[in-house]
DNA sequence: CGGCGACGTTCACGTCAACGAAACAGAGTT
DNA sequence: AACTCTGTTTCGTTGACGTGAACGTCGCCG
């Protein structure tokens, strides 16, 4: 993801915006100025003017912290405990399985065949069972701003949660 | 846990010693030279001569950062005193022996069969017995702020309890 | 257009097992 | 005698899982 460059304090605002949608950004602060206090790992200063080669290097390690916790994927322990973006939810047997499946395939489709398989590996129970499981899974993964989304006909996808998030939390 | 500041590239190697301790530490870059890549959250630099301002704002921006991911974990000794964030409590010998597996895979879960093998190495008595353990051992550490969660079927994991805490308090 | 069926979502239950908590009793210590 | 550590019994609560049924929505076809 791109750095951001902006001045400080004079563009507050927008630092402030750019924290919000967890952008990675670079004050330039002003002489005669005190720097910001940063408790964000997305975000750096350096005092202008700087060296071309000093404000690379900050840009370069903003971007380096950034990717750190880019791959920020779903993990699913063997113990059915799912962990993702600092928070965790316990998975029952039957929804572990489920979601190992949706990960294996993380952001593509699953189909619903596929996951009964998954789920029961010896044989599927009745054919409303899999809807239930996935409504289920739904809501645990939800506080976690994991979502399941539904392809008609084709199977279940899983993603983050970009709208769904914020009410949890 | 305090911040080391060193010359670069003068000090490269006790540089590299203290990133392989994990202290953090901060380069003061000499004019004229080029500023390290920074890959490690435990390091940050700052051209000098600087301002006094600006190494504080550095050194307290590279503390926050370590103490977000301090890894602060719960201590016990082969007396059975379980030290944690400055309390400590004791615990008997069954109890110990419990907290001590839990504590081998802190954050992690712990099966009621392994913790049954912690507790009572030459055979477990009666089913309830790890319960009633795992219930009393909830109430000694509570006071210190950390928290066994159920794993509902898997078993039991250790943490740092963050809603009971201001209970306590 | 209107009806129909395939597909999904959600709710309400029932059953079974896992877990939690209290209360009690015995052994050992102080 | 008071206290701690321990294990057991008993009972209540919660969670997991499957089923049946109500409801929505989409697309197809007469």
């Amino acid at each position: 993801m791109d750095v951001v460059l902006l001045r400080w304090p004079m563009e507050r605002q927008r630092r402030d915006a750019l924290a919000d949608e967890g952008r990675p950004r670079l004050l330039l602060v002003e002489n005669g100025t005190e720097p910001p206090i940063v408790t964000d790992l997305r975000e750096d200063w350096i005092r202008v003017p700087a060296d071309e080669v000093d404000v690379k290097a900050r840009i370069d390690g903003l971007a380096f912290r950034c990717a750190d916790e880019r791959d920020d994927r779903p993990d699913l322990d063997p113990d059915g405990v799912l962990r993702f973006a600092g928070g965790w939810v316990s998975l029952p047997p039957v929804e572990g399985r489920l979601m190992s499946s949706l990960l294996d395939r993380y952001g593509a489709v699953v189909s619903r065949e596929q996951l009964a398989r998954s789920g029961w590996p010896d044989g599927a129970p009745g054919r409303n069972a899999l809807d239930v499981h996935v409504l289920r899974l739904r809501r645990r993964i939800g506080e976690l701003g994991l979502a399941i989304k539904t392809v008609r006909s084709r199977g279940y996808l899983l993603e983050v949660d970009n709208e769904g998030a914020r009410r949890q939390a």
